[in-house]
RNA sequence: GGGCGGCUAGCUCAGUUGGUUAGAGCGUUACAUUGACAUUGUAAAGGUCACAGGUUCGAAUCCUGUGCCGCCCACCA
C-alpha cells in the first residue's frame, strides 16, 4: 500500500482511535555505538583527522578528480614571521577554510595558497631587540651579514610555529605551494618589478621630505604613520615685524621666510619687503611672501617656514625655490645648522632655544595648553621627523613610458567599472577617498631585512649617489640626484660585474631594503609562480606548479580585515593591474576586528588576547571556528570571549550526540544495510518501507535549508547561513525528528540520509566534528566510504521534495503539541500527572487520528482521543488549533477564574490583532496600490485570525 | 575639517532588495531528569527597533536633521 492509499483510507475511516501508552516501548532501540564518547572530544581527534585530508591530497587541486573545471583560488593573507598567531589570523583562517571547503565540495578546482610575510621592519624589530635582551648588541654590532643570519635562524622557528597553528584551526591549504615573500622566486618577481617599473619611469629616485623615525632610523610610508594626541606648548615669538606661533622652536635656526595670507590685512604691508630680525644666532635677514595657504586664524596669522621638517612647508618651498636646510639629522639629533647645539637631541635643544629667545626677549607668550596631534612610527610610537631625504619612489600618477594609465588611474578604474567587489560595499567610498588623495609612495627603507633594491652605484667614476644621508656631508646642496659626472644608476634584476659606463668594477649595491608592502603588493601572483611560468624550483624547495598563474589568477576572494585595506589591497590591485593587466581578485571580503568581551581591542600590551591555541584546546577548533563566524557581519568588528565559545562547544557536542542516537537506530545497523552503497537523501523517497508525515516534512525542510544555505555561502552571508543551519538541526531536526523517531520507532532511511546531509551542509564550518562523524557513519551502515567528507559533493535540493501540504500538516501538529505544553505551565499542573486529551479535529480528523500517538508522547499525555466533532466536556480547557479544538481534560484541577483570565486576554490579545487586520484591508489606498499578493497575503491573514478569534468567544460561553 | 560605522530584549548580535503579531544565542524565571546529549529538555518573561521630522497604502529597513559611542582620513606653522 502506498503512502498516499494509506493516508486516503485513514482519512475516510470515522472510527476512534485511542492510543496505548505501552505500544511504545517496544520498538525503542539498544545503543550500537557505545564506543562514542558521551562528549565530543575535539582533541582526540583534530590531529588525526586533519593528517588524514592532507594524506589525501584534498587540499591540493592537482590531486583532485580531473572533471573539475572552475578554480576557486584565495591567496591567504600571509602572517608575519614575527611570531604567534592572534585571534585576528583565527577569523581569517575560519573565514577563508568555509569558502575553500565550500566551493572544493561544490566540485571548484579549489586552490588557498598559504604562506608568510617578512614583514621587514616588524620583524627586523623583533630581531633588534631579542638580541639586545639576550646580548646587549645592536644589529651595528653585528654588522649586516651576521645579523641577516640571526634573522633567518628566528624566521624558520617562527615559520614552524605559525605552520603549526595555521593547521591546528583546521586549515585547508595547499602547503606544497607554500610561499615566503622572501623565498628567491618571489625575491626575483620583485626584482624584474622593480626594473619593469624604473624603466617604465614609475619608480624613480629624488630627494623628499619623509617621514623619518629615528629609533627604526628608517623611512615610513605615509599610511604607517600614526598619530597621537598630545598636549604641548605653543610657542609665540617675536620675529621681526610680526610674532609667530609654534610648536617646535628647534627647528626654526634658519627661517628666513615669512609667510602670510595674501588676504590678511594685518600684514599686508610687510608682503615683499626685507628685514633684518634679531633671532637666535643673531641676525637674519628675513623676507615676506603671502600665500593662501595659510590660514589666518590659525596662532597669529603669519609663519616662518622650515621646508626641511614640514611637509606642508617643504611645498611652499618648492614653489617659491626656498633653500631647504636640514636642521635634524637622520639620528634625531641637531646637524651643524644649529651652531653650538649641534649634536644635542631635539628635546635638549628645544629647551636650550626657548631659554636663548626668552633671554633675548624674543618670546611673547606661551600656549601651556597646546593640543595636536604628534605623528609617531606605527611600529614603535616613537615620534616622527619630517625630514628630506633622497629615497626610492613609486609614482601614482604618471603614465608608463610603454603606455597605458597611471597605478592610480589604473586601481581607480578596477574598483569603479566592478572588475572588482568589495564586500561589505561601504568601503568603496573609503578606497576611493585614500586613492584619490594617494601621493608618491616612498618604498626605500634603510633596514637590513628585506629585498635589497636592485641597484648598483658606480663608484669608480666618482663619488656617487650612495647614501640616501649625503645630507649628512652637504646638508645645504640636498637637491643634487647625482651629478654629471657620476655614472648613472644601474638598475637590474640580477647583479652585474662592471659599470656599463664606464667599466668600473667598483660597485655597491644601493643599501636600503623595499617597503614590506612592496613585495606583498605582488602576492597574489608571485606565489603563483610570476614571472616564471614554467616548473622551477622556489627558495623553499617547493615546484612552482606549471600553468598555475593562468589556472588559478585572478584570485577569486581576497579575505582579509578592514585595517590593511590601504596598506594592502590597495597596492596588490596597483601592483596588479599594472603587472598583469588583470585584478589580482574578484571579490574583497573584509572581515571586522576581533575584540574582547568590553569591545576593546586585544592587544599583547595590554595582557587582554585570548589566544586561540588554548581556546582550541579548550573547546576544539569546531567551535573556535563557529564563534568566530556565527553572529557577526562583514566589515564589523566581532567580540569574543570563553562563554560565546563554549557556547559553540555546546552545540557542537549537539551535532556529536545527535550523531550517537542517528547511528544507534536499527536502520543504521549493518543487517539491514547489507545492500545499501551510498546515501544520497532523497533517493530513499522510493525505497523506504515506511514514509510518515515527519519524513515528508523533514525532507521539505531540507529542501529549503540547502537552498538557502548555499545561496547564502556564494553571496558571503555566512553568519546567516550557519544560524539557519543551526536552527535546522537543534530545532527541526533534533527537537522534532528525531523525538518522534523514537515514538514511531522502525526508522527508515530518512534519518540517515538527512543526517548524512547535514554532515555536508556543517562541514565548511566544522570540518573535524563532521568528518569523525562520515566515517563513524560508514562504519555503522557497513558502507564503503569513497570519499573522505572534505571530498563529499555538497548537496543539491531538488524542488519535488518540497512538500507544502506536509510542512503545513507538520505545523499543525507541532502547534499542538506547544499549546497543551503551554497550558500545563500556565495550570501548573505537573508533568507526573499524565492528562488525557480529546481532540476534536473536524476537517483535520485524518491528520490527528494517524498522530496522535505522537501528540499524547510529546505533550505527555496518558489518552489522546480523536474524533470529527465533540461537544466541549465539563472541567475541559479548550485550546485553539487551526480549525480544530483540543480539550483538556482536567478534572478538577483548574482554576475557573483564571482560565476565563486567560482566554480573556487571549481574545484581548487577538482583537488587537485582527482590527489591525481589517483597517489594513479596508483601507482603499492598500488595496489600490499594495501587489495583489500581498493583499491576499493579508487577507488570508485575516481569516484565520477572525476564525480563532470566535472559537476562543466560544470558549468563554 | 572630511568621511564611515554603531545605537534593535538585561548582555552579545542577526534582520538580503520596504509587506512577520520584530528574531537568535547567552542570561533570567518556572518545571523536568536513569538510554543520543545537563555541554540536556519543556515552557515563560523581556523590545515605542536612540530621538525628531519626512516619503509611502505600509518604515527597524528609504530620505533629512539631532544626540551619544566608536573608527578612518586629512591637518595643525
Amino acid at each position: 500500500m502506498s503512502v498516499k492509499t494509506m493516508l486516503f483510507h485513514l482519512q475516510k475511516s470515522l472510527f476512534l482511535l485511542v492510543f496505548k501508552e505501552s505500544a511504545f516501548y517496544t520498538n525503542v532501540p539498544h545503543m550500537t555505538v557505545e564506543q562514542l564518547e558521551k562528549a565530543y572530544e575535539a582533541a582526540k581527534y583534530e590531529e588525526k583527522i586533519y593528517k588524514e585530508w592532507e594524506d589525501a591530497g584534498a587540499f591540493n587541486p592537482d590531486t583532485l578528480t580531473k572533471k573539475r573545471k572552475e578554480s576557486f583560488t584565495i591567496a591567504m593573507p600571509p602572517p608575519n614571521v614575527t611570531g604567534q598567531l592572534h585571534m585576528g589570523h583565527a577569523a581569517m583562517l575560519a573565514i577563508e577554510d568555509l569558502m575553500v571547503r565550500f566551493e572544493r565540495m561544490r566540485g571548484k578546482k579549489a586552490l588557498w595558497v598559504p604562506g608568510l610575510d617578512h614583514a621587514s621592519i616588524a620583524t627586523q624589530n623583533v630581531v633588534e631587540k631579542k638580541i639586545w635582551k639576550e646580548e646587549k648588541k645592536t644589529r651595528h654590532d653585528l654588522g649586516r651579514e651576521e645579523f641577516l643570519k640571526r634573522v633567518d635562524v628566528f624566521v624558520q622557528e617562527s615559520k614552524n610555529v605559525i605552520r603549526t597553528q595555521i593547521k591546528k584551526m583546521g586549515a585547508s591549504c595547499d602547503w606544497s605551494r607554500e610561499r615566503y615573500t622572501l623565498d628567491e622566486g618571489l625575491s626575483r618577481a620583485v626584482r624584474t618589478m622593480f626594473v619593469r617599473m624604473y624603466e617604465d619611469g614609475l619608480i624613480y629616485r629624488g630627494n623628499r621630505i619623509v617621514n623619518w623615525c629615528t629609533r627604526c632610523a628608517s623611512t615610513l610610508a605615509d599610511d604607517e604613520v600614526n598619530y597621537r594626541e598630545e598636549r604641548s606648548r605653543f610657542y609665540y615669538l617675536k620675529y621681526g615685524p610680526v610674532v609667530i606661533g609654534t610648536a617646535r622652536p628647534e627647528t626654526k635656526f634658519l627661517d628666513k621666510v615669512i609667510v602670510v595670507h595674501p588676504d590678511d590685512t594685518r600684514y599686508m604691508e610687510f608682503v615683499g619687503k626685507k628685514f633684518d630680525v634679531e633671532w637666535i644666532d643673531g641676525k637674519v635677514q628675513a623676507s615676506v611672501v603671502a600665500d593662501a595657504i595659510v590660514d589666518p586664524a590659525m596662532g597669529t596669522g603669519a609663519m616662518t617656514i622650515t621646508p626641511a621638517h614640514s611637509f606642508e612647508d617643504f611645498l611652499l618651498a618648492q614653489k617659491y625655490g626656498f633653500a631647504v636646510h636640514q636642521i635634524i639629522g637622520m639620528d634625531g639629533k641637531m646637524t651643524e645648522a644649529a651652531g653650538g647645539m649641534a649634536g644635542m637631541p631635539v628635546a635638549e635643544c628645544r629647551a636650550k632655544v626657548v631659554e636663548r629667545l626668552q633671554q633675548k626677549g624674543l618670546i611673547d607668550h606661551i600656549d601651556e595648553n597646546y593640543v595636536h596631534n604628534l605623528s609617531v612610527c606605527y611600529r614603535c610610537d616613537t615620534p616622527i621627523q619630517p625630514l628630506v631625504s633622497k629615497q626610492w619612489f613609486v609614482a601614482v600618477d604618471k603614465k608608463p613610458k610603454n603606455g597605458g594609465k597611471s597605478l592610480k588611474a589604473r586601481s581607480i578604474d578596477a574598483v569603479r567599472k566592478e572588475k572588482i567587489t568589495i564586500v561589505p560595499d561601504r568601503f568603496n567610498k573609503t578606497y576611493f577617498q585614500w586613492m584619490d588623495n594617494l601621493h608618491d609612495w616612498c618604498i626605500s627603507r634603510q633596514l637590513w631585512f628585506g629585498h635589497r633594491i636592485p641597484v648598483w652605484y658606480c663608484k669608480g667614476n666618482q663619488e656617487s649617489g650612495i647614501g640616501n644621508h649625503g645630507t649628512e656631508k652637504s646638508p645645504n646642496s640636498l637637491f643634487i640626484i647625482h651629478d654629471s659626472k657620476t655614472c648613472p644608476p644601474i638598475v637590474q634584476i640580477d647583479p652585474i660585474k662592471a659599470c656599463p659606463s664606464c667599466g668600473s668594477k667598483e660597485l655597491e649595491q644601493d643599501p636600503d631594503t623595499l617597503d614590506t608592502w612592496f613585495s606583498a603588493g605582488l602576492w597574489t601572483f608571485s606565489t603563483l609562480g610570476w614571472p616564471m611560468n614554467q616548473s622551477q624550483s622556489s627558495g623553499s624547495g617547493h615546484a612552482t606548479k606549471k600553468n598555475d598563474l593562468q589556472t588559478f589568477h585572478p584570485t577569486s576572494v581576497m579575505e582579509t580585515g578592514y585595517d590593511i585595506l590601504f596598506f594592502w589591497v590597495a597596492r596588490m590591485i596597483m601592483m596588479t593591474t599594472y603587472a598583469l593587466d588583470e585584478v589580482p581578485f574578484k571579490t574583497v571580503y573584509l572581515h571586522g576586528l576581533v575584540r574582547d568581551k568590553f569591545g576593546k581591542k586585544m592587544s599583547k600590551s595590554k595582557g587582554n588576547g585570548i589566544d586561540p591555541l588554548d581556546m582550541i584546546a579548550k573547546y576544539g577548533a569546531d567551535a573556535v571556528r563557529l564563534s568566530l563566524i556565527i553572529g557577526g557581519t562583514p566589515g564589523n568588528d566581532v567580540r569574543l570571549y570563553d562563554e560565546k565559545i563554549a557556547g559553540f562547544r555546546n552545540f557542537v557536542n549537539k551535532l556529536w550526540n545527535i550523531g550517537r542516537f542517528v547511528l544507534s537506530q536499527p536502520s543504521s545497523s549493518s543487517e539491514r544495510s547489507e545492500s545499501r552503497s551510498s546515501l544520497p537523501a532523497g533517493r530513499q523517497v522510493d525505497q523506504a518501507r515506511t514514509i510518515t508525515l515527519a519524513d515528508r516534512w523533514i525532507l521539505s525542510r531540507l529542501q529549503r535549508v540547502i537552498v538557502s544555505v548555499t545561496d547564502d555561502c556564494a553571496q558571503f552571508r555566512f553568519s546567516q547561513a550557519g544560524e539557519r543551519l543551526r536552527d535546522f538541526t537543534w530545532g527541526d531536526f533534533a527537537d522534532w525528528y528525531l523525538e518522534i523517531k523514537k515514538i514511531e520507532g522502525d526508522p527508515n532511511d530518512f534519518l540517515l540520509s538527512t543526517f548524512d546531509f547535514l554532515l555536508r551542509l556543517w562541514h565548511p564550518y566544522t570540518p573535524y566534528v563532521t568528518e569523525v562523524l562520515w566515517e563513524h557513519l560508514h562504519e555503522t551502515c557497513n558502507m564503503k566510504r569513497e570519499t573522505l567528507l572534505i571530498l563529499a559533493e555538497w548537496p543539491k535540493s531538488e524542488k519535488k521534495y518540497i512538500d507544502i501540504a506536509s510542512e503545513n500538516a507538520f505545523a499543525l501538529l507541532q502547534k499542538s503539541v506547544m499549546v497543551i505544553r503551554n497550558a500545563r505551565a500556565i495550570y501548573r499542573i505537573p508533568a507526573a500527572t499524565k492528562l488525557n486529551v480529546m481532540i476534536a479535529a473536524r476537517a483535520q480528523f485524518s491528520l490527528f487520528a494517524e498522530n496522535q500517538s505522537i501528540i499524547a508522547r510529546l505533550a505527555n499525555l496518558a489518552s489522546c482521543t480523536v474524533t470529527k466533532e465533540a461537544e466541549r466536556p465539563n472541567d475541559a480547557v479548550p485550546l485553539s488549533v487551526g480549525k480544530s479544538v483540543i480539550y483538556l481534560l482536567v478534572g478538577g484541577i483548574v482554576d475557573v477564574v483564571k482560565e476565563q483570565e486567560r482566554i480573556k486576554g487571549e481574545i484581548e490579545k487577538q482583537m488587537a490583532y485582527v482590527s489591525n487586520l481589517e483597517k489594513k484591508l479596508s483601507n482603499e489606498e492598500f488595496t489600490k496600490k499594495a501587489p495583489a499578493e500581498i493583499v491576499e497575503q493579508e487577507r488570508a491573514k485575516w481569516e484565520v485570525a477572525r476564525e480563532e478569534l470566535e472559537r476562543l468567544r466560544e470558549f468563554l460561553a
